[in-house]
Order: structure tokens, then C-alpha cells, then sequence
DNA sequence: TAAACTGAGGTTTTT
DNA sequence: CCTCAGTTTA
């Protein structure tokens, strides 16, 4: 093995190769700070330390494991699977899941992710009367997620003089009352959402110390990532990990610091030197990444705030080309642009697709650019946004497995009680709901005795019939691996067979995105487990694992060659050679919520400069003169920050005043009109891969066909005679048209003469409809 | 009971 | 524009 240390540069090494004591790196953008990290714990391990005594936490799973990688790639061993080394909320749920007992937890916890814990506060909203409008679920989250992240619990909150002022002043004075209700409730319910798994861990610390005691001694040296990203609950969790051994090490930049809004607080950087008296401090300057243009500018803008840590980044690369100013008539015109910059970047550069960028402000500006790159046929593909784990079928899925192995939560429970359906009505399960708050029970111990709630009957046999499946699922969980009891609950709910049946083309898609689940599941049972404890297959464990997976982390496969559209969030701690940064406008970033709160602006403008010191080789600004936003044309000025870059590092030629003849300007009408006759290419091999569908080819193809299929129902126009037939005529065999779903064939005719259903098959318009002739408009054709 | 219709509301950023 | 929840509807 050659030498680690001779590959750093002086102050790199002095950081890598320090050991007791604690240290704060201070690394610019592109300094190398993952080198550092990474030759870190190699050195460390290769000093003797056991990796079983070191802790890193990252924020993302992603950087996780490519530390992970590293590490072992430096060493040339396996040795780094020993490490405690995850997001801090993965790490925090498997030391919880082991020490659950101590704090009333079952082991087997469910973890809320926030549109589960946005139900329950909906529910509990209406349960006591309030209007939603007002109470709503989203800004009650936020709150109890602000208070869980200051470590402030419900009595805690309800005792805050100003915090009741503040509820009061919005109008919400009940808010305290409901995050006391919504902790109760996820505490009966075994579950506990993101936040929790900061809070709980803070307080197992607090109230046992034994526990603590045991985790501060197990972890001798504890690194952390992205430390200007923490909030005070974690602070205050490392704090007390690392204060018996004080080897802790973090590593930061206070200019990249852009999660305020998740609690994050810069102080913990600002104050580190304070914490740990006689603290070593490293800056890392030099920058590996990006052209001097693309530093000059960075650093130009990010001098404009006013908090911050003094550094000089500079750099030993070439001088780089300017950067360059777009400007478009609308958002579509933006998207074409950028496709066609990128066509004509591969061809005159040899660029991959891979190489290219396109960072947003928010998600839902993905839009345009997915449209124009899918007509030139250029691979892509969107992180973040709708996660797989967030869809319908999958949840319902999910919800089976989340009550197998925790029959306590009460949410999952609702959900699966009636589907498919089995004849547990709403009745049934309100009476169901009142015993249980009546005796305290858990809606899963009421549903033992259904007699005892006043039901009998096929309601009462059609609870026991449930409850009896359910336990043997249980049951099978104690011997099998999840995906064992995953195939079983496919298998008898029903579940699988009924998507089976739903020939429409949203039910084949529901279908297949099931067995993929099946097949992750199956995938995770059957990978050899990294971590050194706690390595069981079962399926609590696994459900706590996908609660925490992002879209990003999922298909971490660095070389498919797609373009790579996200936010400029989910890109931080990445590079790449040619950085689009697009939407710089008023209003979307800066963002119309932060225009008028100077720490919130000077957050964007970091955001900003994150955005900058992405890029390697090149970058573009972009910018529209109008964009759709809800339906409707709303025009916005160009940022502020595109005012901030320094004209002399600027190439302006794309940004013409409107009706310049830019290239994306000059196209603008007849980019329309090719627009209109678009259709997709019939040989879609691997060209787009939407988030969530799993970027394998045969899904890939198999959605272009679904949205071809799409595009066709929506597109179907009646025909100019379009008259409705009288339902008397028909008869099964005969071709139809239907001013919806387009032209189709009788299958076969049910039903009484009043009241008959046909049966159609559309082979355009989504497969097999039941019709009610009496009200559907058919016509039947010659 | 399930499909179809209606209106409202939604866009920061993420574990 | 799109999605979702809630309501209608025969």
C-alpha cells in the first residue's frame, strides 16, 4: 500500500493525521475535506484504533457510504464495515432500537416520516374540533419539528411564555394542546417521526445515565460532517458522547451552511472554540475543484454577507472560461436552452451526459427541463422529489408490514383494516376508535374482542378474520426474514392478485412498482449487513431502514451516464464539470419567503455560492422573463445575485435583451410548434429514468409506454359526428367510441335492461373499463 | 359502493 | 396547471 498522508497537501495532512484532542476543520468548497475526513479515520485505524470505537455521522446515507468506500479503499481491507459510521438519525434509531425498552418504546418502533406524521396531526386536529384551514397540519409540524430540535418537549412548550405569545399572536393558541396530544399519540402508537429520533436519543442520554456512560466509552473518537448543518438537539447529543474522551472532530464551512430552516444554527460552528478549550483549528484553502473564475466569483459573492468565518480560497487551476449569463422569454424557452447547451457541449466536447448539472431552487421547477431534455432524447434523472416509499401502493403495502411488526401503530392499522376491502365498515371502525379512547386501549387490543365493542354479526367475523391473518404474519416473523413475511402478506391479503387484476394502465404501474418493493426487500435480506451489531434481517429492522432513505441514496450508481437534475440542497457535497444554475429570479431564489429577514437572505446567498462551487469547468446562469406558475403567467425580476457576480468574469451574449436573436430566443416559435407534433420515439430504450421507478431498462421502457398510452387518453378527441348510440343496440363484439378513453370493443354486457354494464376493452384508452350504458355516452361504429 | 364531479389550494429547501 | 379531498350521483 502506498503512502495515504503523501497525497495530502501540508494542512491537510496536519488535519488526517492528528489524533487525540479535539479538532475543527474549517474546509472551503472543493478543499478536499472528504479526503481529509476519510485518510482521517484510515490513519486512525491504522494507528491501532479498533473501529468499533469510532463514530462518524454524515447527513446524507449517501456520504455515508462513500466514506465507507474510501476508507476501505485506502486500507485495502474490510476492516471499515466495523465502523459506527451514518446519518446521524440512522445511526441515533439503531442505538434506539437497541435501548428502546429503556424509554417505553417496543424495539420494533415505526418511524413516521412527515407526510405519516402529518395525517395523524390531521386527525388529531379534527378530533378536537378545529379548522384545518387554520390549524394546519403543515405549520403545526413545523412548529412541534422547531420545538423537538431546541429539545423543548410538550410541557416544556406549554410552559414557554413567549412561545405562547407567539402561538397566540398567529391566531393558534391550541398549539401547544395538540403537539402534547400528537406526542402521546406516537408514543402509543410505538412510532416515532424524524425529529424523535434526535429528541428520544437526547433524552435516553439525559435520564439513563448507564446508557450514556456505555456509548461514550464505546466511542473514543467521533468525527462529524457538515458541521455548521447542526441543530441544538444534535449539538447537545455529541456534546455528551464526546465529552468523556473529547476526540471529537469536526469538520464545517460556515459559507455553506443552508438548513437554518431545519434548526441548524451556525453557532455551533462560531462557538466550537469555545466548547473544547485549546481546540485545534485547520483551514483548508486551497480549492481542487473548480476554474479560478468560477472561485473569483464565489468568493466575490459570498463576501457580500456579513456573518462568517474569514477565509481566503484560492486556486491552482487554470483561469477557466467566464461564466455564462442566460436570460429566456419563459421557463419552456429556459428548458430548451439548457437541453440544447448540453447537446451542443457533448458534441463539440465529448462531454458525457453525466457531466451536466441542472440545479433548481425548488422541485417543482424540474418541469421544463424534463420536457426538453426527453425531446432530444437525453437520458436524466431527477433526485429528490416523490420518493418510491411515497406511493399509494406502496404505503398501503408498507402499512401491512408496519402492523406486523408493531400492532401499535394505530395509523398503519387504519390504513390496511379495509383494504382491500373485507367488510370492516366505517362504523365498525369508529365504534372501534371510541371504545378504545373509552378504555385506553390500543386500537389493535380492541380489535381482539370485537363483541365487546357492541359488534357482531359478519362485521364481528370479518374483524376476527383480520386480527387471525395478522397474528399468523406475526408469527412468521418470528422465524422468517422480512422478505419471507412480505411474500406471505402479498400472497393472502389480496393485495397483489387485486393490483394484479386492475388492467388499466395506473394498475400495471401499481403493480409492477409492488413487485419491485418485493424485490428491494428481497435484495436487502439478501445483502451481506456492513454494520458490526445488530445485523438481523428482520423485518422491524427494515422498516426502519427505508423510513430513512432518501431518493438520492437509493441507486447510488455514480456512472449511469444521465444528465442530473436536483436542488441546489441535494447537491451540496457534490461536484460536477458543467453546473446549470437556472431559475435565478426574484421571488424563487432569492425566495419570496425570505426577502425580508437579513439572516434569511444572507442563507440564499450562501445557497448561492453553493451552487457556484459546484461546478468544475463551467457554469451557466439562467434566468426567465416569465414563468407558469399555477396555471397562470407571472413575470419576475432577475435576482439579485446575478447583479452580485462581477461583470468582467460574466459573458453576458446570452442575454440579450427579449427578442435578441439568442439562440434560445431566435427558436422560440418554432420549438413550439415541434412541440405540438411530438411524439415518442418508438425504440425508448434507456433514455429517461423518472425518480422513484427504479432506473432499471425494463421500467424505464415500460413507462414511456405507460405515459404514451397516457398522452393518447388524454389526447383523444370525439369525433366531429360524435352522436351517442342508444345502450339498446349494443351487444358484446361491437366496436365503440367513447369521448374519453377513444375507440374500443365490447367485451361482454351485464347487468338488467335498466341497468346494463359493459364491458369494454380499450386498446388506447387504458385497457378494460366497466360501463354503466344507462350513463356513459357510447357510439357505436359502422 | 365506486366512479365521477367539484372546488380549493399548492411551491422553499430535507433527515 | 395539477392533485387531492370531499361530495355527489344514479
Amino acid at each position: 500500500m502506498h503512502d495515504y498522508l503523501k497525497e495530502l497537501n501540508d494542512n491537510q495532512r496536519e488535519a488526517a493525521s492528528h489524533m487525540e484532542g479535539p479538532l475543527m476543520i474549517v474546509a472551503g468548497a472543493g478543499s478536499g475535506k472528504t479526503k481529509v475526513l476519510t485518510t482521517r479515520i484510515a490513519h486512525l485505524l491504522k494507528q491501532g484504533v479498533d473501529a468499533f470505537n469510532i463514530l462518524a455521522l454524515t447527513f446524507t446515507n449517501k456520504a455515508a457510504a462513500e466514506m465507507k468506500e474510501r476508507i476501505e479503499k485506502i486500507l485495502g481491507n474490510s476492516e471499515a464495515r466495523n465502523l459506527y459510521i451514518g446519518t446521524f438519525h440512522s445511526v441515533f434509531a439503531r442505538i434506539l432500537r437497541a435501548e428502546a425498552h429503556k424509554i417505553g418504546y417496543p424495539n420494533s418502533f415505526t418511524i413516521y416520516d412527515s407526510d405519516d406524521a402529518k395525517s395523524l396531526l390531521k386527525t388529531i386536529i379534527k378530533d378536537n374540533n378545529l379548522d384545518d384551514k387554520l390549524y394546519k397540519p403543515q405549520y403545526i409540524y413545523g412548529r412541534i419539528s422547531a420545538a423537538k430540535n431546541n429539545l423543548m418537549g410538550p410541557i416544556e412548550y406549554l410552559q414557554d411564555k413567549s412561545i405562547a405569545q407567539e402561538d397566540a399572536r398567529s391566531g393558534r393558541p391550541l398549539t401547544g394542546q395538540l403537539y402534547a396530544q400528537y406526542a402521546a399519540r406516537c408514543f402509543k402508537n410505538g412510532a416515532m417521526d424524524f425529529d424523535d429520533l434526535l429528541f428520544k436519543m437526547y433524552e435516553l442520554l439525559v435520564k439513563h445515565p448507564d446508557v450514556l456512560a456505555k456509548y461514550q466509552h464505546k466511542f473514543r473518537f467521533v468525527l462529524i460532517d457538515e458541521y455548521q448543518d447542526t441543530n441544538i438537539a444534535q449539538y447537545q447529543i455529541i456534546k455528551m458522547l464526546a465529552a468523556v474522551h473529547e476526540n471529537i472532530c469536526v469538520v464545517g464551512d460556515d459559507a455553506q451552511s443552508i438548513y437554518s430552516f431545519r434548526g441548524a444554527t451556525i453557532e455551533n460552528i462560531l462557538k466550537f472554540q469555545k466548547d473544547y478549550e485549546g481546540a485545534k483549528v485547520i483551514k483548508l484553502e486551497q480549492n481542487y475543484r473548480s476554474t479560478q473564475n468560477i472561485l473569483n466569483v464565489a468568493n466575490k459573492v459570498i463576501g457580500l454577507n456579513k456573518n462568517q468565518i474569514q477565509k481566503n480560497l484560492w486556486t491552482q487551476n487554470d483561469t477557466g472560461e467566464k461564466l455564462k449569463l442566460v436570460r429566456t422569454l419563459t421557463d419552456n424557452d429556459e428548458g430548451r436552452f439548457v437541453a440544447d447547451a448540453i447537446m451542443e457541449q457533448k458534441l463539440r466536447y465529448h462531454y458525457n451526459n453525466k457531466d451536466f448539472a441542472i440545479l433548481y431552487r425548488t422541485n417543482a421547477q424540474s418541469r421544463s427541463f424534463e420536457e426538453s431534455l426527453r425531446r432530444l432524447n437525453i437520458p436524466y434523472r431527477i433526485f429528490g422529489g416523490l420518493s418510491f416509499y411515497q406511493r399509494k401502493e406502496i404505503k398501503d403495502f408498507i402499512a401491512y408490514l408496519r402492523v406486523i411488526a408493531n400492532p401499535q401503530d394505530e395509523e398503519a392499522l387504519k390504513r390496511i383494516i379495509n383494504y382491500p376491502v373485507r367488510g370492516i365498515g366505517k362504523t365498525s371502525i369508529e365504534r372501534i376508535i371510541i371504545i378504545a379512547n373509552e378504555t385506553d386501549k390500543t386500537f389493535w387490543e380492541v380489535l381482539q374482542t370485537p363483541h365487546l365493542a357492541g359488534l357482531k354479526g359478519a362485521a364481528a367475523a370479518a374483524i376476527d378474520n383480520f386480527v387471525l391473518m395478522m397474528k399468523s404474519f406475526q408469527a412468521l416473523m418470528k422465524t422468517k426474514d422480512a422478505y419471507e413475511v412480505a411474500f406471505e402478506v402479498g400472497k393472502h391479503t389480496n393485495l397483489v392478485k387485486e393490483l394484479y387484476n386492475d388492467k388499466s394502465v395506473e394498475g400495471l404501474a401499481r403493480y409492477e412498482n409492488v413487485q419491485e418493493l418485493l424485490n428491494a426487500i428481497k435484495e436487502y435480506t439478501e445483502t451481506p449487513d456492513e454494520e458490526g451489531e445488530l445485523t438481523d434481517k428482520s423485518l422491524g429492522t427494515y422498516l426502519q431502514n427505508i423510513t430513512l432513505l432518501t431518493d438520492a441514496d437509493k441507486d447510488g450508481d455514480e456512472n449511469q451516464d444521465v444528465v442530473k437534475l436536483m436542488t441546489i440542497h441535494a447537491a451540496k457535497g457534490l461536484e460536477f464539470p458543467c453546473v446549470f444554475a437556472v431559475g435565478l429570479e426574484e421571488n424563487i431564489f432569492p425566495s419570496a419567503m425570505s426577502l425580508y429577514d437579513r439572516d434569511d437572505l444572507e442563507e440564499e446567498r450562501r445557497l448561492f455560492y453553493v451552487v457556484i462551487t459546484r461546478a468544475k469547468h463551467k457554469l451557466w446562469i439562467s434566468f426567465a422573463n416569465s414563468r407558469y406558475r399555477f396555471g397562470s403567467l407571472v413575470q419576475n425580476e432577475p435576482s439579485r445575485f446575478v447583479d452580485e457576480v462581477p461583470p468582467e468574469y460574466m459573458d453576458k451574449s446570452f442575454a440579450g435583451l427579449a427578442g435578441a436573436r439568442t439562440g434560445a430566443i431566435a427558436r422560440n416559435t418554432s420549438a413550439q410548434q415541434q412541440q405540438r407534433s411530438f411524439t415518442p420515439k418508438e425504440k425508448t430504450e434507456k433514455v429517461y429514468v423518472r425518480p422513484g421507478s427504479k432506473a432499471e431498462e425494463t421500467t424505464t421502457a415500460r413507462e414511456a409506454a405507460i405515459q404514451k398510452v397516457k398522452a393518447q387518453v388524454n389526447t383523444h378527441i370525439p369525433s366531429a359526428n360524435f352522436t351517442a348510440s342508444d345502450p339498446e343496440d349494443m351487444e358484446a363484439g361491437m366496436k365503440v367510441e367513447h369521448q374519453k378513453f377513444g375507440i374500443g370493443t365490447i367485451m361482454k354486457m351485464d347487468g338488467g335492461a335498466h341497468n346494463r354494464i359493459a364491458t369494454i376493452q380499450f386498446p388506447n384508452g387504458g385497457g378494460e373499463k366497466k360501463i354503466m350504458l344507462a350513463y356513459a355516452k357510447l357510439m357505436i361504429i359502422k
